[in-house]
DNA sequence: CGTTTTTATGTCAAGCGCTGTCATATGCCT
DNA sequence: AGGCATATGACAGCGCTTGACATAAAAACG
């Protein structure tokens, strides 16, 4: 194994200081091209890598973030590390993936152990990590900065990137409505997420603007898994008169409501029109495929992470979400 | 902010030396019960963590390890990890999550940068990565300890967990045969996974034994997603002579094949059986439910953490699968 | 009971690899 | 000659571990 080799090395085999060496690492101005060079040349030649625990020790910038997360859903996580992950490569800057459990009545604590024993510069918090208090708070006295992903509540000390959920129900909604839909089912997401109560409003200011009067027993809860949009489907096609849409706050539960049509023999879309939230791959992988709301979460992390990095000003910055339609829609039956 | 405490201020307040500090740190026989008392009060009391940084400075373990991966499938790597963060909390260890590019011709380098910046103390590997020589080769040169997830290739140097894939594909295709199928299509994973090829002879073995002439124009490339699966399943079914049961070498895959039947109105699963490996959640999703290998991801995964934090002998384990029946599965038409 | 061992703690100095502060040395401009 | 921008160096110190010793109390031994 190659010895490891260090700054001192790579200044005594460049023949400059150790100080010129780092003041190349660090893009501090005043070196000579020709003096970068040779340094350059000498760390190439010994595979030089400096220490970032040397580095953290010494005073400087540690050069990791972290994204904190609690999200029990495999593709949303995916997508938003992908997008941090990108956005840390291309500034070589190091990510630490790091999942809490926001119940723990011990996160406070947990978070404070992150950032004392790693020395990150700065944190990513995406949903529902956003509105743990304890860690908002720790976070706070810490005095780390971070960013938050889709928060669902306001923060104005500190930088958010988010889409319209209530916009893009809103949207979405209507375009049932468009289709001739009146009697529209509804399924909430996980209480533990904002974004759960912003796509309900959506769906009520949507109804409220075609007149359409708002009926409790259309809603169901439920919690972003498939289990529970196969119970809410169950539930509200058991209705009496039962709607002739249901509008799932994700594709997991859309899926749900989907397997519960088929085994009933209801045919989607001509029966039923289903639709729901997030665009995740499942969404063109069941049959029929459905339409939903593209939802940008690689792109918030992304920006998030930058915004991060690039350490300016606080900024609250909007992602634009697209409705993709699929085949899970088709007017009511019987309507003209 | 509350300032940062060190090992001296604890040492003070506990009225002991900083090295006694240090020995309980580093689990260091010879600390009375009654002292280690006194210092972890003084922690408490200061909200003192060790810096990692300055601990991996001074030569010591650094407490971190990395796990690194070049897989694009959500779920996969979703378990994955959350297996390696079980394993590590228990332990008290950092876990650096790290994706890569292995077709990247600078792999190897992007691995030394990573050992030898971060100074992890040891490194788990996860399909395909397991089996990427320009990576396999720069961790032994840097003489840094690895334990792979379910490798294709030996490397007796190293330890590593698996399941037995061709068995498990073997199981499969003897239930299919059991229920009386006769012309069974396959469709291959991804080139890069060994275990593509393992299912590929678990199949064949299964095959073999019961006497069926193997038949090339039966087996479909196919890559791991669910547009492949439509492929290889549109063009097993528009065969003059189609099979009456289709094993996917994943759930996705199968999943694409679902949906082409759909499409076709073939009845799944009296005009056709349809099976999958892995048993992601979409398994249970999807319409019908698929009958599917559960592969124990997130246990592999904490297995490999384990057996690499131990730091004990080179150590291959196998991990049971479990064949999971559901509703994808009957059969063939005609058959008595 | 005195002697050897074992256990438990302390002192001190050194050093890990890097960067910050301050100092120094050019050359150039006016 | 003085002032300033440019370019480089010397040195201390970040927070921790470690090794070499020193010492003291408790336990074990004969």
């Amino acid at each position: 194994m190659s010895e490891r080799s260090n700054i001192r090395d790579v200044a005594e085999r460049a023949g400059v200081a150790v100080k010129t060496v780092s003041r190349l690492l660090n893009g501090h101005p005043y070196v000579r091209a020709e003096t970068r060079e040779k340094i350059e040349r000498a760390m190439k030649e010994l595979d030089f890598r400096p220490s970032v625990a040397a580095r953290i020790l010494s005073g400087a910038k540690s050069n990791q973030v972290a994204l904190i997360y609690d999200n029990h859903s495999p593709y949303y996580m995916f997508q938003i590390q992908t997008g941090c992950w990108d956005a840390c490569k291309a500034q070589g800057i190091r990510l630490i993936a790091q999942p809490i459990d926001i119940d723990d009545p011990d996160v406070g604590e947990q978070v404070r152990g992150l950032v004392m024993e790693t020395h990150v510069d700065g944190i990513i918090l995406s949903s529902p990590v956003t509105d743990c208090a304890p860690v908002l708070k720790m976070l706070d006295a810490l005095d780390t900065p971070f960013v938050r992903i889709s928060p669902g509540t306001n923060h104005a000390l500190t930088s958010s990137v988010f889409m319209d959920d209530a916009q893009a129900a809103d949207d979405m909604t209507s375009l049932l409505i468009n289709k001739g839909h009146r009697r529209i089912g509804f399924i909430k997401g996980h209480p533990n997420h904002m974004a759960s109560d912003e796509r309900l409003f959506g769906y009520r200011r949507a109804l409220d603007r075609a007149g359409i009067a708002f009926e409790p027993g259309l809603v169901r809860d439920g919690e972003f898994d498939v289990e529970s949009g196969i119970r809410a489907g169950g539930e509200l096609l058991d209705l009496p008169n039962p709607p002739t849409a249901i509008f799932a706050s994700n594709d997991d539960m859309a899926a749900g409501v989907l397997a519960v049509a088929h085994e009933r023999d209801i045919d989607v879309p001509h029966d039923l029109s289903v639709v729901g939230f997030d665009d995740t791959p499942l969404a063109r992988t069941v049959y029929p495929p459905l339409t939903t709301i593209h939802q940008p979460m690689a792109e918030l992390a992304r920006t998030a992470t930058e915004i991060l990095v690039s350490g300016g000003d606080i900024n609250h910055q909007r992602l634009p979400h697209q409705l993709i339609e699929r085949a899970s829609v088709a007017p009511p039956k019987g309507y003209e």
